[in-house]
DNA sequence: ATGTCGCCTCATAGGCGA
């Protein structure tokens, strides 16, 4: 099963893309970030084969999950705060494994609000990361982390001192998630591999000089990582023109009924 | 500080978020 995860920038401005990209691949799931509309455009993508699940809001924020198998939707919203309106959650059962499309927020400028709400959503999404573990379902979390794990998930550290997505805390907050268990499946299958990004700024030829950040990821609960075959970026989709500032990452499990190497 | 996108509106320019 090939699962992958996009953040499309919005999905009015880059549906000929994701469409172009789902005949290209053919994954059995796609999960979308970022898609800045009130309303997802399911019909576009059914006949190409897949259907969707999707949480919106105007303007801001919106993930989805598309997939060639039924979806079963679980959860629309993160646990421990009520009163949060963002849609950044989408927790549903695809084959008999527990996939959740998420938009961490983005926490800039360090110190406002904004980092204040980011690091109260990853306690959230930690404790919810935990009480999974406890079930029989294997899990997968895909999504915009907007957590640059490590130095050597960016092109130059001193570029990022200053920016949320590279600050301590979140930081530790990502490799809490990793010592609960959770396997980051790029990192797992390329160990001590640098210069491998997901996302590059518009402006100053980022790009070009492939000077990026590693912040989209694949979380894999314990068992499922047994199951893990690969784990690849495909860069193609942010040379288009008009391209999203991110580019897809591709995972690819075996089924439970394969039997391990 | 800046760069560049995409969204929205007291809308065709400017503010916000990324």
């Amino acid at each position: 099963m090939v699962i992958a995860s996009w953040n499309v920038n919005s999905i009015r401005a880059r549906c000929e893309h994701v469409k172009t990209w789902l005949s290209t691949w053919n994954p059995d799931v796609l999960l979308l970030q970022e898609l800045k509309a009130a309303e997802f455009p399911a019909e576009l993508f059914k006949p190409l084969g897949y259907e969707s699940a999707a949480v919106t809001q105007k303007s801001y924020n919106g993930v989805a999950i598309l997939s060639r198998h039924p979806i079963d939707v679980v959860s629309t919203t993160l646990i421990g705060d009520e009163r949060d309106s963002h849609a950044r959650f989408l927790e549903a059962v695809v084959n008999d494994i527990r996939i959740v499309s998420i938009y961490l927020p983005n926490g800039n400028p360090i110190g406002s609000d904004r980092f204040v709400y980011k690091l109260a959503w990853m306690d959230r999404f930690h404790q919810q990361m935990q009480i999974w573990l406890r079930s029989e379902m294997p899990t997968l979390v895909g999504g915009d982390f907007n957590v640059i794990p490590e130095d050597i998930d960016c092109h130059k550290p001193a570029s990022w001192m200053h920016d949320a997505l590279f600050q301590p805390e979140p930081r530790a907050r990502y490799r809490a998630l990793i010592g609960l268990g959770y396997v980051d499946a790029f990192r797992f299958l390329h160990p001590g591999q640098g210069g491998y990004f997901t996302f590059w700024d518009y402006f100053r030829k980022a790009f070009e000089y492939n000077r990026g950040i590693r912040i989209d990821h694949f979380l894999l609960s314990p068992g499922l990582a047994e199951r893990l075959e690969s784990c690849e970026i495909d860069k193609g989709p942010r040379a288009l023109d008009k391209p999203s500032d991110h580019t897809p990452i591709l995972v690819q499990i075996r089924d439970s009924t394969e039997t391990a190497r």
